[in-house]
RNA sequence: CGGGGCGUGGCGCAGCCCGGUAGCGCGCCUGCUUUGGGAGCAGGAUGUCGGAGGUUCAAAUCCUCUCGCCCCGACCA
C-alpha cells in the first residue's frame, strides 16, 4: 500500500477535548474522528486494527466450536418485553415506533434474539450443545460516553451464546470461552487479568471478566501475587491489616462539634482504624445502618447486593430514625437494622455515641453490636491482606475487555427456548453469553503501548507490519529499492506500508513514529553509498543497518519469529 | 441526572472583564530555495465568532434562552 494513496490525515496537536492517551493518538494519527458524543468515524487504519483484532477473536471462536450468525441490530419491543427488560432497562436503550406505530429498539445486547432463535429452531437434546456468536453493532444511549473509543454509544461487540442441556454442559462451554478468551487477548498482545465478577443484571450464577491494566480504566480489580485471587473490587474480598488495640474501658467521651472520622480522630489523637464508621443509608425497607472501619470505604455495590437499591440518608432522615444529629451516630443503642463489617467483629472501638457531642471508646461487636449482620462491605484496598493466603492484594486500574457470564436459564425460561430431553421430557436449555469490545482492545493496546512520539503496536494487530521509508522519493536508487522491498513483502504475504510522499524526511519520521508500525526499514542516499539500508524497531528504537540484499530476508525472519 | 469547564478559519488558541466591525501559530494553495527528525522566503485563500432573541448609534464582547462538546460524580444491559 501506498502512503501517498491512503487516506491518514495526521494531526501536530491533540484535539483540546481528548484527555485519554488512546483517545489523543487515535485522533491524531488519523485512526478516527468523532462525530457526536461517543460516535466515532473509523478511518482506514482503524478499520485495518479492528479487523485483525476480529479476524483473531473469529479464529478463536470457530476453534471452540463457535458459529458465526447475525441478529438484527433493530429489534422487536416484543422479546424484551418477554424477559421483562424492556421494563428493567431504562434510558440507555435507544427506542423508537415503526411506521405502524409498533414499539421497537436498537439491540444493546443480544440474549434476547438469540434465545428467541433457539427457541424456535432447537427441539432435541441432539441439538445440543451449540455455540452462536457475532460482531455485531450495539447501541446504548450512556448517560456519558468518554475516553474516544472506550465508552461509546455506538459500537461492535463480539457476543456468543452458549446453549447447553445442563449445568455441565454450560460448565464446558464456560470453560471453552474462559480459555478461548485468554488466546485472543494473548493473541492480540496486550496485558490483562482475568478476574471475578459480578455478575449484575446480566443475572446468572457465575462471571468472570477480562481486564486489561492501564490508568485509563473504569474498573479496579484486586490481585494476589501469592495465590493468585483476583476480583473485580466490586466484589473483592479482603482482610483489612488489623491495628494494635488499645487497652480501652467503655466510656464516653465529649467530642463537642467533632463529626468526620478526620475531626476526631485529630480531636481525640487516634489513627482511623480505631473508629467505626457509621452510615445512614436508606432502603426500600426503610433506613440501614452501615458499619465500617474508619479507615475503610463502604462498596456501595456489596451493600446493594444485601439491602437492595439504597441512597445516603439525608441529615433530617438521619436525625428521624437515631434521634441525634450526623456526626454522632453509631451502632448502640437503637434498633435500626445493622451491616457490619466483618473485621469489625475483633477489637474493641470508637464510635458515635448517638448523643449529639458525644462519642464511646471500647465499643466491641460481642458486647455492643451483636445484633448486627456480618457481611463483607468495605472496599478491598492495596495492602489489604488476601482471604486466601493471607499475602497483600495489589489494587489495580483497568479497561474491561471482555466478560463471561453463566446465565442458566434466565432468558431462555421466558422466551421458553425449551429442549426435549431423553425421556421426552421438556426442559429449558441452560445458556451462557460471552462478550468482547474489540475497540476496547484496539484502545487498550494504544495505552499499553506508546511513548511521547505516538503508538507502539503489537505486531498482530498494528495496521501494516512494516513501514518503508524512502527519505529522499526523487532519489532514484532509493525509490527503487524501496519499491522492491515493497513488492517482494507483499508477495510474502506482508502488509506493508511504502511511505512514498514527497514529504522532507523529518515528517516522514514523525508521522512513522505516530503510527506506531512495529517495523521500518529507512532508505537514504547516506548509507546507500555504503550499499546499506537501516531498520529500526519502533518498540525499542533499536537500528540495525543491513545490506541492500539482505534486508528483505531479514525483516521476514523477525516478522515471523515475533508472530510466532 | 448533579457539579464544573469550553464553543472564534481545517486543527490548536488569543481577543470578551473595560462594546467600536476579528487576530496568532500550525495546516492548506502558488512560486523559488531547501532535503536524515514536523524547513526558509515571498505571495494567497478560508470566519453568519455554536444558535435564537434582547440591550445599544454600534455586540465575538453585555443580558436572557437554547444547542453542542469535554471533565468529575451518579448510572452503566
Amino acid at each position: 500500500m501506498r502512503y501517498s494513496r491512503m487516506f491518514i490525515p495526521t494531526l501536530k496537536e491533540a484535539p483540546s477535548d481528548a484527555e485519554a492517551v488512546s483517545h489523543k493518538l487515535m485522533v491524531r494519527a488519523g485512526f478516527v474522528r468523532q462525530i457526536a458524543a461517543g460516535l466515532y468515524i473509523y478511518l482506514p487504519l482503524g478499520i485495518r486494527v479492528m479487523e485483525k483484532i476480529n479476524r483473531i477473536i473469529r479464529e478463536e471462536m470457530n476453534a471452540i466450536g463457535g458459529q458465526e450468525v447475525t441478529m438484527p441490530v433493530l429489534n422487536p419491543a416484543e422479546v424484551w418485553q418477554q424477559t421483562g427488560r424492556w421494563d428493567a432497562i431504562g434510558d440507555e436503550m435507544f427506542r423508537l415506533k415503526d411506521r405502524g406505530g409498533r414499539d421497537m429498539c436498537l439491540a444493546m445486547t443480544h440474549e434476547e434474539t438469540m434465545t428467541w432463535l433457539a427457541a424456535h429452531d432447537i427441539r432435541s437434546y441432539r441439538e445440543l450443545p451449540q455455540i452462536w456468536y457475532q460482531l455485531q453493532t450495539k447501541l446504548r444511549d450512556e448517560a456519558r460516553p468518554k475516553s474516544g473509543v472506550l465508552r461509546t454509544r455506538e459500537f461492535t461487540m463480539k457476543d456468543s451464546y452458549s446453549f447447553d442441556k445442563d449445568n455441565e454442559g454450560l460448565d464446558r462451554s464456560y470453560e471453552l470461552h474462559l480459555e478461548a478468551y485468554k488466546k485472543i487477548y494473548s493473541r492480540c498482545g496486550i496485558k490483562f487479568h482475568v478476574v471475578q465478577s459480578d455478575t449484575g443484571m446480566m443475572g446468572g450464577s457465575m462471571a468472570h471478566e477480562y481486564m486489561a491494566p492501564s490508568p485509563a480504566g473504569e474498573d479496579d480489580v484486586a490481585l494476589c501475587d501469592a495465590c493468585g485471587y483476583s476480583a473485580n473490587t466490586e466484589l473483592a474480598l479482603s482482610n483489612p491489616k488489623k491495628p494494635a488495640f488499645p487497652d480501652w474501658q467503655f466510656e464516653e467521651v465529649a467530642t463537642p462539634e467533632k463529626r468526620t472520622i478526620d475531626e476526631v480522630t485529630r480531636f481525640l489523637k487516634v489513627t482511623p482504624d480505631l473508629l467505626i464508621k457509621s452510615i445512614l443509608v436508606m432502603s426500600e425497607q426503610g433506613p440501614v445502618l452501615a458499619l465500617v472501619r474508619g479507615d475503610q470505604t463502604l462498596h456501595e455495590k456489596k451493600l446493594s447486593k444485601l439491602i437492595g437499591p439504597h441512597r445516603p440518608a439525608q441529615k433530617d432522615e438521619v436525625k428521624a430514625a437515631l434521634g441525634v444529629p450526623a456526626g454522632f451516630i453509631g451502632p448502640m443503642g437503637h434498633t435500626v437494622r445493622k451491616i457490619a463489617d466483618p473485621c469489625l467483629k475483633d477489637g474493641s472501638y470508637l464510635a458515635g455515641a448517638n448523643k449529639e457531642g458525644f462519642h464511646v471508646k471500647g465499643v466491641t461487636a460481642e458486647k455492643h453490636f451483636n445484633d448486627a449482620e456480618f457481611s463483607d462491605i468495605h472496599t478491598a484496598q492495596a495492602g489489604d491482606a488476601c482471604v486466601h493466603c493471607g499475602q497483600p492484594l495489589r489494587i489495580e486500574r483497568v479497561i474491561e475487555i471482555g466478560n463471561i457470564f453463566k446465565l442458566g436459564t434466565k432468558y431462555s425460561a421466558p422466551l421458553k427456548a425449551n429442549y426435549l430431553d431423553e425421556q421426552g421430557n421438556e426442559k429449558p436449555i441452560v445458556m451462557g453469553s460471552y462478550g468482547i469490545g474489540p475497540a476496547r482492545i484496539a484502545a487498550a493496546a494504544i495505552e499499553q503501548g506508546n511513548d511521547e512520539n505516538g503508538m507502539i503496536w503489537p505486531l498482530a494487530i498494528a495496521p501494516f507490519h512494516l513501514l518503508v521509508v524512502p527519505v529522499n522519493v526523487k532519489h532514484q536508487e532509493s525509490m527503487d529499492i524501496a519499491e522492491e522491498y515493497h513488492t517482494a513483502l507483499e508477495e510474502k504475504g506482508f502488509e506493508v506500508l511504502l511511505d512514498d510522499r514527497d514529504e522532507r524526511a523529518g515528517v516522514k519520521f514523525k508521522d512513522a513514529d505516530l503510527l506506531g508500525i512495529p517495523w521500518r526499514i529507512i532508505i537514504g542516499e547516506k548509507n546507500l553509498k555504503d550499499g546499506l539500508v537501516e531498520i529500526k524497531a519502533r518498540r525499542t528504537g533499536a537500528v540495525e543497518k543491513v545490506k541492500v540484499g539482505d534486508a528483505v530476508d531479514l525483516i521476514m525472519k523477525k516478522l515471523v519469529m515475533e508472530n510466532a
